[in-house]
DNA sequence: CTGAAAGCGCTAACAT
DNA sequence: ATGTTAGCGCTTTCAG
């Protein structure tokens, strides 16, 4: 069942259809009304395809993060979801897997597939990430990275003012010799501004920087244990907290501090960010700076739908703010 | 640019450049390096919507999940990414939030982007299940499910014997007092059949079913706290261990138990179906099922390509693997 | 307000 | 082996 057999059907013809579809107010009543109770009848929809080889248009954004399945994305994705289905629009989602080369092959694919827009949470901004990006032509939104070379517009998190808040938490429990686990193994800009918050507010305070005090891995469980015993292995003067710039690093670090027979936390704090589910339920609960990850998904579908809508529409930055929860990990000296 | 530009500059016609991308054996030699040439120094790539509307085929397969961004559905995920992508499929990803309207909308919305493939995990299967699956047309793979009413092929998980395992194990340890907290809310069938495993293995033992020794919620942390408060609220004589259904209910359950001051595995054992990443370094580590969520996914879509490419295929049930992995949260009584 | 006709960019049947 | 031609199903001028 075609338009053709519906304008058959109702004696007008296939232009009337079309119209009756998509601008019925071109239509007259009584035109409009005979061809309605037929597309009722048959519960005929137009062939999409069909519409998008005219229009151009797909109807289709693509999504591509470093990694589907980790809790914080999953929200973005939640929120992508929730704002875009209501709109008409359906998602392609895609996990470059931390690989630079993934993310170029999944931006060519999805130009390939004629996406009205595309969001991207690269891993980092290479010089090659700023031509490719500037050639395609798409509207474009960037999570977590801003670049002024890049014509897109940015929902951002505030990780360095985060990871600020964190520190001064912890200056304000008295809190002096602290580490630092970070994961800047992918050249992450998000591991790049909080390690920033934490040298910064170290300075302010004319705490002396300890190179033993600072490690890094990727952002996993057992990096956490590896980065602990790193710091543990490698100092005679313990810190009395560490900042681990990611809940699973502090998992990590946790089972680490267990198995060395140290009380998180009497005998060190531990604070982190994320927020994980299971950061609340884990014993010691979590002390850990919350983004709001699904409203940052809710601005970055907004950004691209007034993209989409105007081509010419400013690039605009988004700020996402956060805050942090008080648990059980962290104590006063 | 396109096919017509390409034609004219080579000096062929649009037929000959549309055999030298799709059947390059039919041209020859002479004319197709002539082709190939401008191909690659044009850059050019075909219009995919144009090729679609001729071919139907769309090279986009929807997968439909009661929900993105738990830990067992993004492993099946990446299993689905992995293999399809290879094959060059898209997929197009839809989160159903175990609502049932949900999953038939999303049907709906991938039959008129004219997906090739559906992977479809149900929460259940009702009555309109079958009708509008049938109704579908279109090559589809159930996970966790099966039907005969239902023209599909099934990747299964063998939740039944998981349990009975889980079951064994705990009796062969000397176990008769043990509790079964559930997660039947959304009448899964996955639920009900790590159920049936429970009684089974009661009932083949000569144990008597225990009615406040069994509870069900939602498959949540909060609800395995609920549920373990309820099983200690109502009962004089506390089971020696609770087989939680999935790992999240053992996190709240555990919590709770801590809060009793009774100790995992020494007070009580713990033992659940899941192994999430978290449930290793968890403490106490849990004693848990892993089925080879990854594999499934492949599986699935090696069903899903098989019947693309013979609409005739006949239905296959495949089943998953599992392994119980034993931690410290199960001890001997 | 409505219809005829062109055309989106490609593939496939047919003819040569 | 290659070219010609006719669509795929829709939207969008352009006339009337």
């Amino acid at each position: 069942m075609n338009m053709k057999d519906i304008a058959n059907l109702a004696g007008v013809s296939k232009a009337t259809v079309s119209r009756v579809i998509n601008n019925p107010e071109l239509v007259s009543e009584k035109l409009r009304n005979k061809v309605q109770k037929i597309l009722k009848e048959t519960g005929y929809t137009p062939n999409l395809i069909a519409r998008e080889l005219v229009t151009k248009k797909t109807k289709l954004i693509g999504v591509i993060f470093p990694k589907v399945g980790i809790d914080t994305f999953s929200k973005i994705t939640e929120g992508i979801m929730d704002k875009l289905n209501e709109e008409g629009y359906d998602i392609l989602l895609a996990s470059s897997r931390d690989d630079i080369e993934e993310e170029f092959k999944y931006l060519n694919i999805f130009k390939k597939k004629y996406v009205d827009g595309i969001i991207f949470f690269p891993t980092a901004i290479t010089k090659k990430h700023i031509e490719v990006l500037n050639n395609l032509n798409i509207p474009l939104v960037l999570m977590g990275q801003m670049n002024k070379e890049i014509n897109a517009s940015s929902v951002l998190f505030k990780d360095f003012e985060a990871s600020k808040e964190v520190m001064n938490y912890l200056i304000s429990k008295n809190h002096k010799k602290i580490a630092y686990m970070g994961f800047n193994k992918y050249k992450s800009i998000i591991a790049k501004k909080r390690k920033e918050g934490y040298l910064q507010i170290l300075k302010e305070n004319n705490i002396d920087i300890k190179e033993n005090y600072i490690t890094k891995g990727d952002f996993g469980i057992k990096s956490g244990y590896n980065q602990a015993k790193e710091i543990f292995d490698s100092c005679d003067d313990f810190p009395t907290a560490i900042f681990t710039s990611t809940d699973r690093l502090a998992f990590g670090a946790i089972k680490y501090l267990k198995e060395r027979s140290l009380n998180v936390p009497k005998d060190i704090s531990i604070i982190s960010i994320d927020d994980m589910e299971i950061s609340e339920i884990f014993s010691p609960a979590l002390t850990t700076i919350r983004f709001d990850y699904y409203n940052s998904g809710i601005n970055a579908s907004d950004l691209i739908l007034k993209k989409i809508k105007n081509k010419n529409e400013e690039n605009k930055d988004i700020f996402i703010g956060y805050n942090l929860i008080e648990r059980e990990s962290s104590g006063k000296l």
